[in-house]
DNA sequence: GCTTTTGATATCACATCGTGATATCATCGC
DNA sequence: GCGATGATATCACGATGTGATATCAAAAGC
């Protein structure tokens, strides 16, 4: 892995969190459980330091409700790595799925932006 | 990897191609790259064999052009497998894409049918 | 104030997977 | 037959994923 021009499903939800603000360890891996994907503590550390070495998220380590965490944002080129990886999602979603399946998509994702 | 519950990019877009028709190695190899994946001989083959083995794939060989291949299609138990992991993938394109975005894919998508 | 518990991060040893290079194989054109 | 071509297979090595276990800091119990 780590090849130029792949999609790692795992860290473009890190990412996608990442990119909308500050998120740890744990929480992660229960927002991935809710999502289906079982990720445990020696998949994601390393990942996290991965990521941050090559530059796409950022760690800021503070202390919340009396428990030292390390907290990762997305760095700007983190977001454009993003981008850049969200594009080839949506040409499989294009290839994959029906007009009729993406409209309901498209659909409920506007019912909610109305509430 | 092979986690129940993780999501192959390479996988699923195999597997859409295999659950439309039949598909064979060097083939698949120029598809993905049409879409920006690097994958190399022995990146797919083995996938092939291992998706074989697991029942997601079956094997017919036979002899086009006067080229021996090795065509794939997927079974039942792909095809139902591709659905789970679709699912997984539209919950992603669900939070990680703004409804303007979805309603674009979903108009270029309806568009393309009435051609 | 020391110990236990709890939330959190880190790492170890092993297995699986991805990678470039190289080998093998069957058929065609000559 | 023999080289060229399209196609599949595999090797050796590096990178990643995995379950188990360790470590660490602060809070709660006593």
């Amino acid at each position: 892995m780590r090849k130029e021009g792949h999609v790692d499903f795992i860290e473009l939800h890190i990412l996608h969190h990442a990119a909308d603000g500050e998120l740890y360890g744990l929480w992660m891996i229960e927002e991935l459980a809710h999502h289906g994907y079982k990720v445990g503590a020696s998949h994601l550390y390393p990942k996290f330091h991965r990521l941050e070495n090559e530059g796409h998220l950022k760690r800021t380590e503070h202390v919340v409700e009396g428990k030292r965490r390390k907290y990762y944002t997305a760095t700007a080129k983190g977001k454009r790595y993003l981008e850049s990886r969200k594009r080839m999602v949506l040409e499989l979603v294009r290839e994959a799925f029906s007009a009729d399946e993406l409209q309901v998509l498209a659909d409920t994702k506007q019912a909610r932006r109305k509430q």
